[in-house]
DNA sequence: AGTCCTCACCGG
DNA sequence: AACTCCGGTGAGGACT
């Protein structure tokens, strides 16, 4: 192996300089601490280190972004920390790599600091409050502690797994946030104007909104200002309409003149404040729409992301989203991921036989279990996964239970854990928050394995083992839904990681990811070399995530210039 | 004036 | 047919 492989430590020092060292196993270093003055010239002449061991990625992966230089892979320590107390059942705890310094060493430990808020344009965290700056030995030491603390979990192997794939995650969100996604501003200035009207000079609504207003209050007989909810109800109230809210679906049930233009209303409202002119004025620069991605940000492990919207982009202004010329987006998403992740985790046999086709994975179910009705087979199995209490999905769900045991039986034992007040892990071993709503307080000292009541803000009074209060229940019904929907991120982080490392040395870059699905911006002549590696990267996740199963992960993929024209 | 909560929507 | 899981966003309004 040449000098410079295998995994490397790297702390940066003040004045883009940076300290570090070689680690043998066991994470000791083995060999001298470097010197460099400059840090993003350090890594660069290290091309052959295997992995880069970090405070935090969005500490230095920016400086690298901007020299052009690609590292192959890295352990982000505070990604790490945070999953390492998750599956310790400290989630809550201080994250960074002071704070787990401090715990090794006994000494003070230090709150994280506060999460940056939104900031539309911000290029990842250059203007965030740094830290101490930790010196090389420190995180060194603290590196040496998480190699331990990983050896010590309920499987070490996946654990790993999971914090090389986070880690990977991480690298991939500053190179999509600073990719961006190609956004026609142009395009989506006509759509506005299409759905919405001219925009009047004072700022105010829009002239279809305007417009859909004065209609509501001509069936009303009086004003009535349709963005503010309590207004509308005791307008309903007047013609003798009751109403609890005006919920879509509730406003649907009843028949009054008002409810069609208040239903188009509130459609068009929406896209106003959210993605309207504002909002294009603020996120969109140079022909790219470029939002924080946050890996980890939910506690099963989806990605969210810091202002924008990203992860919820309407339908109709995915017109927007074009590629440049001579390029095409390469659009995958994964057909049925929950169920087929719950085979995988279950190991139910039949459940695994049906999961193993590239096929609609609900007509398969509903041949063997439901008598051909894929409707009723698809709420069934959504409805076990997502604790459903009433309607089709429950009635069906003993045929379910006859069918595939083992696949109900997995989610009801993660389902009686939350009720019990234990923790739940996903495959890889991300690990469900204790209660919620825990995050300060005075904790400590409450033993590990005993439930914990839910401290005393908020009206609730916790809940008691063995009773089924309504807390218990919905408690039960979060760890039901983490293992799976957890377990899916596992899975589409290790996509991400697969993807990533294909599509390096090509022109091809991604863009996009939004739980299941992927979007890679690439000159038209890689469009299909991209599209097959998408798909072997899948079948790469699956294994490596859940070993061998018969179980597949098909994609659908599209070719398009334009995002809409996808589905 | 700033903070926190609720509502309602969007999307997976 | 009902509205169960997860989260982000903005506006309004109550509160300090």
């Amino acid at each position: 192996m040449s000098d410079t492989g295998g995994r490397w430590a790297l702390a940066a020092t003040e004045g883009g300089g940076a300290r570090l060292v070689a680690l043998g196993p066991g994470g000791a270093p083995r060999g001298p601490v470097v010197t460099a003055p400059d840090l993003v010239t350090a890594v660069r002449d290290r091309p052959h280190v295997e992995r880069w061991v970090w405070r935090s990625t969005p500490e230095i992966h920016p400086r690298l972004l901007d020299a052009g230089v690609r590292v192959e892979r890295c352990h982000d320590i505070e990604a790490a920390e945070q999953l390492l107390l998750g599956h310790e059942g400290r989630l809550g705890e201080p994250r960074s790599a002071g704070a787990a310094l401090a715990r090794l060493r006994g000494g003070p430990v230090p709150p994280d600091p506060p999460p940056r808020s939104a900031e539309p344009g911000a290029q990842s965290s250059l203007f965030d409050p740094v830290p101490v700056p930790l010196p090389l030995e420190s995180l060194v030491e603290v590196y040496g502690e998480q190699q331990r603390r990983l050896d010590a979990t309920e499987h070490p192997g996946r654990m790993r797994l999971l914090v090389a794939a986070e880690s990977a995650g991480m690298l991939v969100a500053g190179e999509m946030g600073r990719a961006g996604l190609p956004w026609r501003a142009d395009v989506h200035r006509r759509v506005l104007a299409e759905l919405l009207g001219e925009r009047y000079a004072g700022g105010g609504e829009p002239r279809r909104l305007a417009e859909l207003a004065d209609e509501i209050s001509a069936a009303f007989g009086r004003r009535v200002r349709p963005e503010l909810p309590a207004e509308v109800i005791k307008a309903f109230a007047r013609d003798g309409v009751r109403l609890r809210s005006t919920r879509r679906w509730e406003l649907e049930e009843i028949d009054h003149p008002a409810v069609a233009p208040l239903l188009e209303y509130k459609r068009l409202y929406r896209i106003w404040v959210a993605h309207g002119w504002s909002w294009l004025q603020d996120w969109v620069r140079d022909g790219r729409f470029r939002p924080s991605y946050l890996p980890g940000g939910t506690v099963s492990g989806r990605w969210t992301t810091q202002g924008g919207g990203a992860l919820q982009i309407p339908r109709v202004i995915r017109r927007a989203v074009v590629a440049d010329d001579g390029w095409r987006l390469v659009v995958a998403d994964v057909a049925q991921m929950e169920p087929r992740v719950l085979a995988a985790i279950s190991r139910d046999p039949g459940l695994m036989e049906v999961a193993g086709h590239d096929g609609d994975l609900y007509a398969l179910l509903s041949d063997r279990a439901f008598s051909g009705d894929r409707e009723q087979a698809k709420l069934a199995l959504l409805g076990a996964i997502y604790g459903q209490t009433s309607g089709d999905g429950l009635r069906n769900l003993a045929a379910l239970r006859r069918r595939f045991p083992a696949a109900v039986a997995h989610v009801d034992e993660a389902a009686r854990a939350g009720e019990e007040g234990r923790l739940v892990r996903t495959w890889l071993g991300r690990t469900s928050p204790r209660a919620v709503g825990r995050d300060e307080g005075d904790e400590a000292g409450l033993p590990q394995e005993a439930p914990e009541p839910a401290p005393g803000s908020g009206g609730s009074d916790g809940f008691t083992p063995g009773h089924s209060s309504a807390d218990a229940r919905a408690r039960g019904r979060f760890t039901r839904n983490f293992v799976v929907q957890g377990s899916a991120a596992d899975w589409a982080l290790l996509l991400l990681a697969a993807l990533r490392q294909a599509l390096s040395g090509i022109r091809a870059e991604l863009v996009f990811f939004q739980h299941d699905e992927v979007i890679v911006h690439c000159p038209a002549e890689e469009a299909e070399t991209v599209a097959r590696a998408i798909g072997r990267a899948a079948g790469i996740a699956g294994e490596a995530a859940f070993g061998r199963t018969p179980v597949r992960f098909p994609l659908t993929t599209a070719v398009v210039e334009c995002y809409a024209d996808a589905k």
